[in-house]
RNA sequence: GGCGGUGUAGCCAAGUGGUAAGGCAGAGGUCUGCAAAACCUUAAUCGUCGGUUCGAGUCCGACCCCCGCCUCCA
């Protein structure tokens, strides 16, 4: 299995640290919003890709932590007159009832940068006392320039972030910096009701970037396999991660950086954010659209790639996920009828293929695009096998079982999709199907058909085939 | 300016140097009483220019377009 290491700018064998295990740490959302279709992108690329570790046997640890108080989240509160604490409790429901709806997996744990405020303070102490970090007036600041290897992640060098950072930054945090790339640690409270800790440095808070290093090693280790986000957070936040981490264990942080591609949006395929307000929440979107179909387009494109977010990139989503519905369908039709099994060698070579091709694609970086055109691929075979007299149904089942692994591996759950839901009027669809099927064999195509509309009309799509009337939901 | 990514048919998109996968849409056909679904057939010389090579989308050079990071942002 081959993974693309940021640090290395490589595609790498994969190798985990204890066999069939891994840790995972992926950067999670500050909570002062409903998240939007680029949030949600990073959530679904990581959330698939532990699906795919978890296929092939190992047993994932992830964490994905909230941060829960910065500058952004003090503004909302405030403008909101509400507290901190309140405004990220509310956006943090709302981030698990989004991501439920997406079928996101649980993580292993969702810590806190509030709830962990004693560790951030023992680990920021930590650097103090090794040299890394220096105390002015209450702010605590890491000595980036102390860390040999900081820049190597996001391949800048010192002086040009020197550069940068001194056009950015005012004439006050100038001089209270050693250097003008120096980053918070530990900010002091700047307003009485202001949101603080009490800490060696007096009030304040935690900075941005230490959160992530303290929770990282302390549910998962100081040396983790896999740390993922944005691309945007290449730099500079997970440059300061390492720095930080690093330098509190003398130990390598992670084995494998793993940044996803942005969403885009328009014609020009701006990046979708919220500084440029040009983002649709999820909590929005969903209110019109499927959330399996949502998932899915999202999950169809391999994680580093963009995503153009479009109507008719959604609807060609839509019109796959049908295709796998009504293979999946015919599939259960199939099986319950009571035609004869005939075992077809061909069939069963195919699905052979298409595991092996499904595995080969995902194992090469999760190239996702490769994994389900080895779909594509198995489709019209199987299609034209289930439409025959005699059909191998031990092979179909099988097929039909290896189908819903993949699906699920991209967030689908062919149960929902495929569901023919019990409900009150079951019975009633029945009987009209039944009426309709003798108005046909008295070749009174009228009343056939205008039970097929009313059916229709319900909300029911039906098929004639050699063994007989079929009937799905159009909506699941 | 520095770093990185990208440019393949209307759209999505795969492509270890050897005569351009696949999907969607479109067109034609088979099946059907008609449909629906399914199945079959069907399209591009790969941003531009030059180079290396028997041979390049695939390597090298120059250039152009777009996007991102370098400041909060998944």
């Amino acid at each position: 299995m081959k993974i693309y290491n940021t640090l290395t700018r490589k595609k790498e064998k994969f190798k985990a640290i204890h066999p069939g295990q891994i840790t995972m740490y992926v950067c999670g959302p500050t909570v002062y919003n409903y998240i939007h279709i680029g949030n949600a992108r990073s959530v679904i690329a990581f959330d698939t890709i532990r699906r795919y570790f978890e296929y092939k046997g190992y047993k994932v640890k992830y964490v994905s932590n909230f941060t829960d108080v910065d500058d952004k989240m003090i503004n909302e509160a405030r403008a909101e007159g509400t507290t901190v604490p309140k405004l990220a409790d509310r956006f943090i429901k709302a981030y698990l009832e989004d991501t439920n709806a997406l079928n996101v997996e649980k993580a292993t744990l969702h810590p806190r940068a509030t709830h962990e405020i004693k560790s951030i303070i023992t680990f920021i102490q930590k650097l103090i006392d090794k040299g890394y970090a220096y105390e002015v007036d209450g702010d605590v600041y890491y000595r980036a320039k102390k860390f040999a290897h900081y820049g190597e992640l996001s391949d800048q060098n010192i002086a040009q972030l020197e550069e940068g950072a001194s056009k950015h930054i005012n004439d006050e945090e100038q001089q209270r910096k050693e250097d003008p790339i120096d980053f918070a640690l530990w900010k002091a409270q700047k307003e009485p009701d202001e949101i603080a800790w009490e800490s060696p440095w007096g009030k304040g808070r935690p900075g941005w970037h230490i959160e992530c290093s303290v929770m990282s090693t302390k549910y998962l280790g100081d040396t983790i396999d896999i740390h993922g986000g944005g691309q945007d957070l290449e730099f500079p936040h997970h440059e300061n991660e390492i720095a930080q981490s690093e330098a509190a264990t003398g130990k390598k942080f992670v084995n494998y950086w793993m940044h996803n591609g942005f969403v885009t949006v328009g014609k020009d395929q701006e990046k979708m954010s919220k500084s440029l307000h040009n983002f649709v929440t999820v909590h929005d979107i969903l209110k019109r659209v499927d959330p399996q179909v949502l998932r899915f387009f999202m999950a169809s494109v391999q994680y580093r790639r963009q995503i153009n977010y479009s109507e008719e990139n959604l609807k060609q989503a839509e019109i796959i996920l049908n295709r796998f519905k009504n293979t999946l369908t015919s599939i259960d039709y199939r099986l319950a009828d009571d035609t004869e099994s005939a075992a077809s060698a061909e069939l069963k070579q195919a699905v052979q293929e298409t595991q092996k091709h499904f595995e080969a694609a995902m194992d090469d970086d999760f190239n996702v695009q490769n994994a389900l055109t080895a779909i594509y691929d198995v489709l019209p075979v199987v299609n034209a096998n289930a439409n025959l007299s005699k059909v191998d149904k031990g092979e179909l089942k099988h097929f039909k079982e290896l189908l819903n692994s993949w699906l699920s591996i991209f967030g689908i759950d062919t149960k929902k999709l495929t569901a023919k839901v019990t409900s009150p009027d079951n019975e009633k669809i029945n009987t009209l199907i039944k009426m309709r099927d003798e108005a046909r064999k008295n070749k009174n195509w009228a009343a056939s058909d205008q039970i097929r509309d009313r059916l229709k009309r319900m909300g029911i799509t039906i098929q004639d085939t050699p063994q007989g009337t079929r009937w799905t939901r159009d909506e699941n």
